[in-house]
RNA sequence: GCGAGAGUGGUGAAAUUUGGCAGACACGCUAGACUUAGGAUCUAGUGCCGUAAGGCGUAAGGGUUCAAGUCCCUUCUCUCGCACCA
């Protein structure tokens, strides 16, 4: 006989249910206890023109189903879902087409809509928020300005990565490779007006507060590399001449003795004022070639160090020896003071800038406290050299005392530096966020008073950006010029937008309080849910929304309106999902899976759990369509077994162990994330039942609840063919007898000498001697035993004994 | 170069938490049954060598142990992140 699995008709019907009867709605309700609220959160999508990507419902799915499985283990789970919709893709299309962006945006998010609806999840949808809606960004400025009040937001002229291909700056963070992150163009170096935030001041706090989240080391190591703090000391050097002085930091004062010349960033504000009149002309010239260098000329393309001499000496504290001062471009001048003193015996790139200058190297630190000719930087620690007073004294030990001598001396002190630069936040591009902030001639910077909050984006007649470093919106003079809300004077507003991670930043906030018109979010509902206690989404993130986020949550923490300094308790990044031949997908290699022929041809609830199969969320691993007939068999036969006469008869004991022990294994498995043995465990059960000729409803109803969170549709289905009442996702998670999940008998492994000899069915518990003389009596383990000294015997109970024998 | 993670059948993977039968589950493949037909279903088999007994086997090599995929050391390969940050 046929059964069929209408997958098309089923998910249909179940979709339109949950939808009628708003079956994953979540309010707030007060007798819920603290510990019972869950917040199980995506990261949100870009809603691109390309529609959903087999990516996405990767994470969504899990999610959705530890969302499902937790409301049924009595727990209320808030589960939303939006749209990170402001972005270049969209103005780019513009640009192209003379669609507002507006409009190809909320097209595709209407599409985005329709195609994570097929997947039933259990998103509570009227929650959902999109980025560039004026209600939701009212909120976003709102924060900006805050930011400004408390000074982590500021104008300044600083060099940038400027993309030529998109036109605008970019953050430090989306520069990979010294290409732009979006469009792979090499980006450029250019002095522009910029709104900066000052992330730089939360550095500590970011890095410290990392100890308190449930990330993997792995995230959470990529975020201190790229906060990068060092320790190490800022020392004076006197100039030879002109009673000037030259600040450095170093991490290692303790090589201070082999400082052999110094080195300033080409930028650096002492250059024009020490160099001599004889160099001053090679000077000039570097200096001006530096100045158009991308930091990646600078760094990965010139493995050839360069540098010139200004002529100038400085005097080393600690010796008074008179040192060569240089200029090169390996020498940045945003890290720490734009000057370092160049100890060639103990740091590579200054070997290699003093070998090919022939400037000298010194020995100041030994393995072994005995001299080596040093054919390269020795960096590690040792025993210093060639030190004055502090020669015999270990690294870690001359680092302090060297510190404190300085100190008390008045040349240097103990210093603290971070890799993290302060976050470009200005984009000159026309699909963002205004920033609500008017320049006056007389007042200087004035907020955007918030009751007029939001400033909205006014139309533009082209989107294209000028490439001038202004945004589109410097054209539109009428919106541009204002009254200055202080002093009523003319006034302009500014023209850039703010970068497409700002509204990402906090959307987690506004699912809690989405309509909200008088403040971001209540703080009651704040309380009620935050923190995230999930948080599931791709590593690409890593730092750059997930380092932004912590940093605006802990500046809401601070201003009152959070209830914690951190956002995300827990963090599960999902493997990214390859094409067939183990590539990652793309268009050009045409290996691109379409979520929507898969759920046509197979079923949304066959691909949830396939994505699901496949292996551990956070592996990456290839999409085969091939296996994903393997899972579509599993819900056939569910079909199967549904449609079999139910029984009143008792059910065989060995299938009531089975299914307390599938209880069991897919509880514990689902809670934990291993949802793919989950699956199996769930296979193994349903081929079992599958053999019978009759139903046991009370086997069969606990498999129906456990597939539940995995196949929503069709568990919703064969619970209604069951007879009972749905909605199943709002039934109690079945539970198991432990008693029932133990085994009276085990498959007992006599070894011998450590190698499996045979094999006996034998009752638990048995003693240890009971084990041996079950093992004494078998034939297979007396060939090997037999005339052999046995020398030891090792029981493992109910698993194993092993006879060791010599001879 | 530095840092992190990973290498298990023809394939995706289990077992690594706690050292105790390696390969659960699934795909594929082989044979058979049913069938006008099958990309359907069912049954059996399927790590490699071997007729068998047995031997070998978790990237390679070494070590600890009665016992190692699991712990330790060396090497190789792959993936990811960072990359003159003084």
């Amino acid at each position: 006989m046929e059964t069929t699995y209408a997958h098309l008709e089923i998910e249909k019907k179940w979709q339109d249910f949950w939808e009628k009867n708003k079956t994953f709605r979540v309010m707030e309700d007060p007798s819920i206890p603290k510990d019972k609220r869950l917040y199980v959160l995506d990261m949100f999508p870009y809603p691109s023109s390309a529609g959903l990507h087999v990516g996405h419902p990767e994470g969504y799915t899990a999610t959705d189903i530890y969302s499902r499985f937790k409301s049924m283990n009595g727990f209320h789970v808030l589960h939303p879902m939006g749209f990170d919709s402001f972005g270049l893709p969209a103005e780019n299309y513009a640009i192209k087409t003379g669609t507002h962006p507006r409009i190809s945006t909320e097209d595709n998010i209407g599409k985005f809509e329709v195609q994570i609806k097929k997947f039933g999840f259990c998103y509570d949808w009227d929650r959902q928020v999109s980025t560039h809606t004026p209600e939701y960004y009212k909120w976003t400025q709102w924060i900006f300005l805050k930011c400004w009040e408390k000074g982590l937001a500021y104008e300044a002229e600083v060099p940038i990565n400027w993309c030529p291909s998109c036109l605008t700056g970019i953050a430090n963070e989306e520069v990979v490779d010294g290409k732009c992150e979006r469009c792979k163009t090499q980006v450029e170096r250019r002095q522009l007006r910029q709104w900066c935030m000052k992330i730089t001041a939360y550095a500590d706090r970011l890095l410290k507060d990392l100890d308190k989240l449930d990330w993997s080391e792995a995230l959470k190591l990529m975020q201190r590399n790229w906060i990068g703090r060092s320790e190490g000391a800022n020392v004076t050097f006197k100039l030879a001449e002109g009673g000037g002085e030259i600040e450095v930091y170093t991490t290692r004062p303790d090589t201070l003795f082999g400082a052999t010349y110094m080195v300033l960033a080409p930028e650096h504000p002492l250059v024009a004022k020490i160099t001599t009149p004889d160099c001053r002309a090679e000077v000039d010239k570097y200096v001006n070639q530096a100045r158009y260098k991308s930091d990646l000329e600078r760094t990965d393309l010139a493995k050839v160090k360069t540098g010139v001499f200004t002529g100038a000496y400085a005097i080393n504290p600690v010796n008074d020896v008179k040192i060569p001062v240089w200029i090169s471009d390996y020498i940045l001048i945003s890290y720490g003071t734009g000057a370092i003193m160049a100890v060639p015996g103990h740091d590579e790139r200054d070997f290699e800038f003093a070998k090919k200058f022939g400037l000298d190297i010194i020995q100041v630190v030994s393995k072994d406290g005995t001299f080596h000719e040093l054919s390269e930087a020795y960096v590690e620690n040792g025993v210093a050299v060639n030190s004055g007073q502090f020669d015999g004294l270990s690294t870690p030990d001359f680092k302090k005392k060297i510190t404190d001598w300085l100190e008390k001396r008045g040349q240097g002190k103990k210093a603290i530096n971070y890799k993290l630069r302060d976050w470009v936040f200005s984009r000159q591009r026309y699909w963002g966020e205004p920033i609500p902030i008017v320049h006056c001639d007389k007042c200087g910077h004035v907020a955007v008073p918030y009751d007029q909050l939001p400033l909205t984006l006014p139309e533009v007649e082209s989107y294209k950006p000028t490439g001038t470093g202004e945004s589109p919106l410097a054209s539109i003079t009428d919106w541009i010029n204002t009254t200055c809300p202080k002093c009523g004077g003319k006034a302009k507003r500014e023209t850039n937008t703010m970068p497409q991670w700002a509204g990402s930043c906090w959307y987690y906030l506004r699912y809690l309080d989405p309509k909200n018109g008088r403040e971001l979010a209540a703080r009651d509902k704040i309380d009620y849910w935050m923190p995230v206690n999930l948080y599931v989404g791709g590593a690409e993130h890593a730092v750059l929304h997930l380092l932004y986020a912590r940093f605006w949550h802990k500046v809401l923490y601070d201003i009152g309106v959070v209830n914690t300094d951190e956002p995300f308790m827990r963090l599960v990044n999902q493997g990214m999902l390859l094409g067939e031949d183990n590539q990652k997908m793309s268009k050009s290699l045409g290996n691109v899976i379409n979520p929507d022929d898969i759920i046509r041809e197979h079923g949304a609830d066959t691909m949830r759990i396939y994505e699901m199969f496949m292996g551990p969320l956070e592996a990456s691993k290839p999409w085969s369509s091939r296996s994903i007939v393997g899972v579509r068999r599993l819900l056939e036969r569910l079909v199967k077994i549904s449609d079999k006469p139910a029984t009143k008869e008792k059910p065989p004991e060995e299938l009531v162990k089975l299914c307390h022990k599938t209880i069991k294994k897919v509880t514990n498995d689902t809670e934990t994330l291993n949802f793919n043995t989950a699956i199996a465990q769930m296979m193994i059960y349903s081929n079992e039942l599958a053999k019978e000729e009759q139903r046991y409803p009370e086997l069969w109803e606990p498999l129906i609840l456990l597939m539940t969170p995995y196949a929503p549709h069709l568990a919703e289905e064969l619970w209604e063919r069951a007879g009972k009442e749905p909605s199943v996702a709002k039934q109690k998670w079945p539970a198991y007898d432990d008693a029932l999940t133990q085994d009276a008998t085990v498959q007992f492994v006599f070894q011998v000498n450590g190698k499996v000899r045979d094999k006996l069915e034998l009752p638990v518990g048995l003693s240890r001697d009971e084990v041996k003389e079950k093992a004494m009596a078998s034939e297979k383990i007396q060939k090997w035993i037999s005339g052999k000294e046995i020398r030891q015997v090792i029981v493992v109970p109910d698993k194993l004994i092993n006879i060791v024998v010599k001879g």
